[in-house]
Formats: C-alpha cells, structure tokens, sequence
DNA sequence: ATGAAAGCGCTAACAG
DNA sequence: CTGTTAGCGCTTTCAT
C-alpha cells in the first residue's frame, strides 16, 4: 500500500479510501491510483484489513461429516446463501465427536471466524464455553428445540419419527424393524429412535444400529431378517439406510411393499428412484441451509439474535409402502411375509 | 492482552511468550499468566496474528458444487487430512463457471487463504491472474496433466472413459448411448466424451447430456430409448446419471444386463447396492482428497512445489454388465433389445 | 479532497 | 528469564 502511494504520488490514506470509500475521492485520483493499483498488482492484507475493522467475514461450521448427503446438501445451501452476504464458509467435521467438535471450534476461533453453524443440540461444555469467551454467536442447525441455549434452525426430529411411524401403523404393519445409525454423540437419531419406541410400542418394534451408509442398511436388513420373524416393516432413520434395506430385502427375494413396507426419514434427491421409489419423511435440507445461513448472517451483521425456527416436515408417500387400497388381507406363511395386513 | 499482562503483573511480551513458547517462561509466571487468561477468558485476535506471522493457516478449494458426491467425498477427505496439517478448510462453489470461480477465488484471497484446491483445468484468465498477483500456490484436481500450468493431483479422465468403452466393446456392445452432464465449463466430462467418441467409433454412439442427477439420467435414458433404435447399452459418465438410467429402464421393462447393459464411471458407495449392482470405472476421490490436501499444506509450508500426481483408475466389474460367458447369441426382436451379442 | 499521524493487537529483536 | 520497543499493513480521525 505503501508502495502503491508511491507509484501514485498520494498519501497511503489516499489509497485506502479507493479501495474502501471511492467515492470521497477525486475522479482523476482516483483513476491514477487505480492504475497504480494494478500495475503492481496490488492485494491488500486481509490480516491488516482485519485487525482493523474487525471484521474476517468468515463462519465456520461443524458438521459430523460431508460424506451423507443431508449434510452436503445443507452445507451447499448455507455456502451460496453466504456469498450473498458477503461471507465465506469454513467447514470442519467433527464425526458427531463432542470433543473433536470443541477442538475444532477452537481452531476456528483461532483463525477468527465470526459465527458458528453448530449440528444438533449436543455439545461439550468447552465449546459452550469457548462460545462464551470468544464471544461468538452460533447456531445449532438439524434440529427445532426453543428452549435450546442457542437458536435452533431446523425440524422436529421426533416429530419426523412419528410421522413415519403413524404411516406405518396406519397400513396395519404391527411388526417393525427399526434401522438406525449410531446412537453415539447423534441427538437428532436419539430423537427419532425414541418416537419410534414411544409411538410403535416397545414390543412391536426391533432396533438395529448399523453405519449410516447404503452397506449399513444391508447389514442391518440382513440381521433384521435373521433375528426376527414375521416382520411387516422396516423403519429406517435415514434414506440411505433405507436404500440398502431395499437392495437386502430384493437380494433375498423378498417383494417391497408386498412382502414387507419400507418406510424412512430424509427424502434424498435419488429417493424418488429406488425400486421401488420410497416414502419417506421429507426433511428440508436445502432450504435449512437457506434460513440457518440468513439468520447467522443477520446476526454477526446486525447483532440480532435470531428466534428458533422449526421448518416443515411431511410425509411423501410413494411405493415402498402399501397404498391404502391394497390393505386387504393376504395369506401368505412364509415367515417373512407379514403376518397382519 | 493487555489487559491480560496487567491482570498477571508481567509483560505483554511474556504474555505473548506464554501463548506462544511456553516452555521459555518461568513456571511460576507462566501459571500466572495462564490463570489471568483463564480469568479474563482471553483468546487470541487472529488478525493480529496473521499479521505478524504473516500465516492464516487457510486454504480454499473451489469446487462446482458439494451436492455431488465425488466432490462431497474429495472435500471431506481434504479437511480431514488438513487437520493434521494445521489448516483449515473454507470451500466455495462455482457451478462450473469460470467467472463465478474468479470471483469467488478473490474472496477467498481477499480473507486471506494461503493456497487453494481447485477443480480441472478450465478456468478463466482473470483466475491466474489472482493468483500471480497475490502469490498464492494453487493445485488443480480431479484431473491428471503433467503439462498443465498448475500442478494436478488426479486421475486420467479420458483413460477412464477408455476402459469403459473397452470393456463394452469387449462384450460386443456396437449400439451405446453416452449419458453424460453439461459439458459447458466441465473440462473433466468434456474429456471422458471426447474420449468415448473416439475409442467407440462417432457412428457407434450417440450422446445425451442432461443434468448430473438420478433424475438426469432418468430424462437421458428416456430420450436415448425414444430416439435410437436396437441400443445394446448405456455408458454413463457418472454413476448418479447411471441409477437413473437403471430406474429407467428397469420402468421400460428393459433388463439389466439381459437386454442392455450398463457401464459408468465413478463407482460411489452406493453403487455397489444398485439393481443389478453397477459396472463403473472406480475414480479415487477419497484418495485424491487427501493426495491433494498433503501436497498443498507442504506447498504453502515449505515452499515444495509438487509434481502432478496420477492416480489409478479401474474397471470394477459387476453385474450391469454381461459376465463373458454370457456373450452367446440371443434372437431377440424388440427394438430395445440388443441387436448382436 | 487530501495528508499526517495515531493506533488496531500482537510478535520479535534487543537489552538487561 | 523478562521488559522495552519497534513495527506488521492498514484504517481513521483530525487538520489543512
């Protein structure tokens, strides 16, 4: 900058005031400075920038990995709703590890992001309290609690769970297999795991932890199967479980919805597509990125807290479940098949 | 920290000791000090070390979207191997456009990011520019070219289409409909169809681009069964395209591998649980991510700059495509069934 | 409209 | 081992 007055033959608080206020200054010297500016290809220090005004225009968010799709989709979201702010977008995964997550949020502290997107609503009391010192606002998104410490944006994850099951027990399945990811430092699975017992029934319904991943669902029908007689249902906590409880059950000749109904929570891009196309909860990933990104931007811009929002979640209800017309009874005794319709 | 320093009846120096070489400070000082932080909740400004240090321990990668798994498994594995390094992650995305890309690689210089990731080889003059001027070393993946004016950490996508389309030909597939996304500002895409009008022979082969998505296969594999007559299969450029084309023609009646096969590119985790399980070019993004991540941290830390690196792609056989035994004639009449075998 | 000068919060010689 | 001091590169009064 320096350097750049020089070559200009003006102040250094000249030149600041073209990159930051053009317009106070004269059209002719601004011109020369400009050239100047481009001539030694100049790029101002953001450091200097930001030990100035305070501001790094920077968030960060932890999240417990990229790897599954509600979490890309969310984080893409938050990413181009950002840029329309002015704000750029770290992002740290914390493998739903409340330590790694604190010490990740340190780090980011560290490198002076101004806002936080947490995930869930379960966290260390170091970040809590890391929160506090470093004075940095955050957000606790995938999740709707109002009275929860920190704003939440997100949905009822119970709610989703009940929804999923009423369906389920709506088309007379009294038998279900619940099929869930790792219950570990994952508040949102805890949740819908524990609206499923509530609303199924303890002695109605089986659960079977697995990887949330397409093979996690494979193993997790393939117990489910092996365990349990005369299921009429499986009830997976997330699309790409229930993708690979599909691909198990056709695997071992077992007809969707015929012989059993599969139901989910997520409704993915390609869950449309299975075979067969799959009801389940839609959950508004896109759009939560939207909204959370809105409201933390608002908020380190204008110092306006943000009230929790709970977006909608609803049933979309294609063919891996019975249509209500096909609710008449059936015979079959193969101890796979449902034994009540 | 000054406050600190008074709060400790010491220095800001031996603060700044304390934050920075412990072990140089007495350790009766060096537990006062730490307790007066500890009291005060002091945290470090981050500008102001950047500042000095000259180092923000950012890095950016600019990728076309997060909603695409490859680029949600690559970015994952990035930040996981950045950790180890000390760096953290801020990701953009450019939709494949090399304007937005500039644009946004000027942000990130502007927040100061040591290097960056960024995606193929495509990318605008305004982008080199940036990064000649602000002297920031930047890796190009996805993609290998050890000609390229940037170093790239990749694998050899127009090898990739080559084994496909061998292995099709192998089986004795002649009619092929090449699935594939825009190719608009997708160097990588624009490489793999290039390389399949070549090994397939143009009077082999017909193209339908569409959206990268389930749903974007679905549309392609409508419009290639609509307009060509006796296809014998499909070649996807990437794997979601390919579930689409699956679904489709599965919808069509059509049987996999019996009547048309499939091939792809990619091999994602799910693509081992598709029905039939998909027959893909297996491209390493995890790997690549973390290639990736290893160079540039030793880049922006040492000053190393790399060599391109290739990374090995191959076939992964299943059941999409005819087994070898299977290629015996078949009579078959129905235009949509495979003319020769 | 422009320049001079005082910091921003911290690090790094250098002295003691 | 610890304190003093001079910046780092820029923004921002306050004068002119």
């Amino acid at each position: 900058l320096r350097d750049v007055s020089r070559e200009a033959g003006v102040s250094v608080a000249t030149v600041s005031r073209v990159l930051n206020t053009p317009e106070v200054v004269q059209k002719d010297t601004r011109a020369r400075v400009e050239a100047a500016i481009e001539n030694l290809g100049f790029v101002r220090s953001a450091a200097a920038f930001a030990i100035n005004s305070g501001r790094t225009r920077l968030l960060g968010a932890l999240i417990p990995t990229l790897e599954s799709d509600i979490f890309s989709l969310t984080i893409n979201s938050i990413e181009q709703t950002l840029v329309d702010h002015g704000f750029s977008l770290i992002v740290a995964t914390t493998d739903d590890d409340p330590e790694k997550e604190a010490r990740k949020a340190r780090e980011l502290v560290d490198v002076g992001v101004e806002g936080f997107f947490l995930t869930g609503v379960e966290h260390s009391d170091m970040l809590y309290d890391l929160l506090r010192r470093a004075q940095v606002p955050a957000l606790a998104i995938s999740n709707f609690d109002s009275n929860f410490r920190l704003p939440t944006v997100g949905y009822d994850n119970r709610w989703a769970a009940k929804t999923a099951c009423a369906h389920l027990i709506d088309l007379g399945h009294e038998r279900i297999a619940v099929v869930h990811g790792p219950l570990m430092g994952n508040d949102r699975t805890k949740a819908r795991v524990e609206a499923a017992r509530e609303t199924l029934g303890a002695q109605n319904c089986w659960f079977f932890e697995a990887p949330v991943s397409v093979a996690g669902g494979v193993a997790a029908a393939h117990r489910a199967l092996a365990e349990t007689a005369s299921l009429d249902a499986f009830l997976c906590m997330s699309d790409v479980m229930a993708f690979g409880v599909l691909h198990e059950l056709h695997r071992c000749g077992l007809s969707v919805p015929k012989d059993l109904s599969v139901a989910s929570i997520h409704n993915l891009p390609a869950s449309e597509f299975t075979h067969p196309p799959l009801t389940t909860v839609h959950l508004p990933a896109r759009q939560m990125g939207k909204r959370a990104a809105e409201c933390l931007a608002r908020w380190v811009e204008h110092d306006e807290r943000p009230t929790a929002i709970c977006l909608d979640t609803h049933l979309v209800r294609r063919s891996s479940t019975l249509s209500a017309g096909n609710i008449s009874g059936s015979t079959q005794v193969d101890p796979h098949k449902r034994h009540s319709r």
